[in-house]
DNA sequence: AATGAATGAGTTTTCATTCAT
DNA sequence: CATGAATGAAAACTCATTCAT
């Protein structure tokens, strides 16, 4: 069956190509990647990523799909309907922090993302988006309904977790990479360092919904 | 004075091109800005640009430089020695938030700073950055000494803050400005988008201060 | 063969690109040349020369090693085992003019070669200079050996060819293209113009090879 | 008398331009020299060189000028009338040697003069080229009436003396400063580089003097 | 399905020159 | 006399995209 190792061919290809893309974008975002880079980092000719993605904003587009589509639907596997508010919230936190754990990319793209305006977002992103938000905002309904939970505006939670998980994870694995960062830190103020460095090693997930269920619990 | 008219012009021209330069670079990010663009909202010649400030890099470093120093300036000032913990910490973010709000390309560069191993960044730059958090950092402390908050992990209720903050404003200025958008999600989910448009409109700082101290004070 | 026919068409395309470039480097010098101008003198877009040879100095160096190395062979060539000596430096020096005539740059090139630093040059244009060099070296040491030479600095003679051969190219070209000069000596010593006018009719390299043979002929 | 005090300085800033003109035209060539550049090695400003000597071209002139004027005024100096025309060829090799020897810029500006094709010549600089050549046509001339000398083509003599005397000058000059170059021929062919070694070190001006005395006398 | 070649329209950067002071 | 500021024009180089094969 010639036609099916075609079609498997070509899978391969679409994903070397999303590969290499996600990881430039994430290096470099929107414009700072260029299609040459990452045709090259795809191992790919540049002219195969036109015919099988089209061009720079559909590949772009279709990464951040990939990309924050699988952190959603790691999410939503997590969640169990018979937990309290406060075990579902922190479920849910840890669920970012893990899927984000699993999948590196997704902090410097959402970043990248962030920076450039987040001019570039199709409908798929857009679910994609709704559909992590929307799991918070109905543990935080069912918390109020329930009266374990105070209002609190959940956009911003949301945005206080993921700010909170997706840099950390960021910042944390960049500490080791580049050292030269951290040299010049310890330069500049030593203390300063040691308090950064204890920041850095510790938990995200746990500390964060410590923090969140202490400001949302009544 | 002639020669004082010189400088005078000078340094009108030289803030002519920092101006400009931080609206495009704020608008489009590093790589999407072009010493064009910049010229053109600068209303300068291109040449002047590298005549009194060198190249595109250069020009950002600058421009960096001056808008987090002067955030880390303006939260400095603000902040004062009589007020008590909790009162600084409502300033703190109260100031983050204004000064993004006047400077939307802050959060992410604030994010990456500590990430991207300073390939871009300046020692002071990067000066400026450890001054910002180190205030917050200082609040922390001097908050659990006194023993009115408890203990918590400085750098993550930092990037809380700043993720917060700054993913925010983005959302918040897309959202005004592609209303296609916002037709989408309602169209999709328009329960949602009636939660995720009141979301929107209340005040960051006041809430981000408002669940950071409930989840600190003891 | 459809394959065969890109193959053909980029090595056209590298054809027009190089003989531009010759033409554009030997009127303008490496400084004076621009990409622009080679690239409308091989009729190919600017970018293209850029993906298939590189940038300036690539293509410099290409030039160099094509243009020296052609004379270099074609010396070689020239040069026949059977010959004596004297004939040997006859084919030489008319070798080196007639090159010198289809490429005026190559003579300060060759100059420089030596004492540049090889800053522009590879190690290949180093090889084809050697090679030029080489070949006089044992015109001159077979001539010795066989007792019809008198010993002589073989550098020194590479050179007054080479000087005598370059500067009046040199010379003849400008002769022709800028009546004006010719018109000022004129006025300014009649009869001092018809002797260099005299001078400059003749041909080059019998006159050298006269003259070298004179003063190397035991 | 302070104007006479203006004067001087005018005349001190003049000479500092034309002779950082020197320099970096010797090293880049015309086009290759920037007027920037030329200000820096003047240690004056750009705009003092428009105002003292002119545009670019201008400027090249000028230096092309002092150059091969200065060449040309000690050439005349050594002559004595009361030689043998065999005697005043060595007088006038060596003449150029030494003027050469201790005015080390005319034989890179020479040589870069050929490069660009010695497409600016002022009237000024003619003369100064034809007052060299004018001696040695005389000597020549002379040689020939007296019987002493065969008949040659001034010219070319002319040409073989300045490019053997320059550009030997030249090599031997950048070969000490140079070793990547050497090295780079030792390691290519180590008994070619102990050739080319011990000709580097031999008196040219001897050695031009004897092979054009024994090409020339009868 | 996949690619090398080719390019138009940009990008960043430099440069010779002028001008007000 | 001397200079810092400013610029138009052009330089080198890049990039997203198309097309023939």
């Amino acid at each position: 069956m010639p036609q099916k190792n075609i079609a498997a061919n070509k899978d391969k290809t679409i994903r070397r190509i999303l590969d290499g893309a996600t990881k430039v974008f994430a290096e470099a975002g929107y414009s700072g990647a260029s299609v040459d880079e990452i045709a090259k980092a795809a191992k790919v000719n540049k002219a195969t990523i036109y015919y099988h993605v089209g061009d720079k904003e559909a590949l772009y587009v279709r990464v951040l799909h990939e990309v924050i589509g699988q952190t959603a639907a790691g999410i939503a596997t997590r969640m169990n309907s018979s937990m309290t508010p406060s075990q579902k919230l922190a479920t849910y936190v840890s669920g970012i922090a893990e899927t984000v754990g699993n999948y590196p990319p997704l902090p410097p793209v959402m970043m990248r993302a962030v920076e450039s305006g987040g001019q570039i977002l199709s409908p798929e992103v857009a679910a994609d988006l709704m559909m992590i938000f929307g799991i918070l905002l109905e543990i935080l309904e069912q918390g109020a309904k329930e009266g374990v939970f105070v209002k609190a505006n959940p956009f911003i939670i949301y945005l206080m977790i993921i700010g909170a998980v997706a840099f950390h994870r960021n910042v944390e694995a960049n500490w080791d990479q580049k050292p030269e960062l951290a040299m010049l830190f310890k330069q500049m103020d030593p203390e300063f360092y040691t308090k950064l460095e204890g920041s850095l090693s510790s938990s995200v997930a746990a500390e964060v919904t410590r923090l969140l269920l202490r400001a949302l619990e009544k």
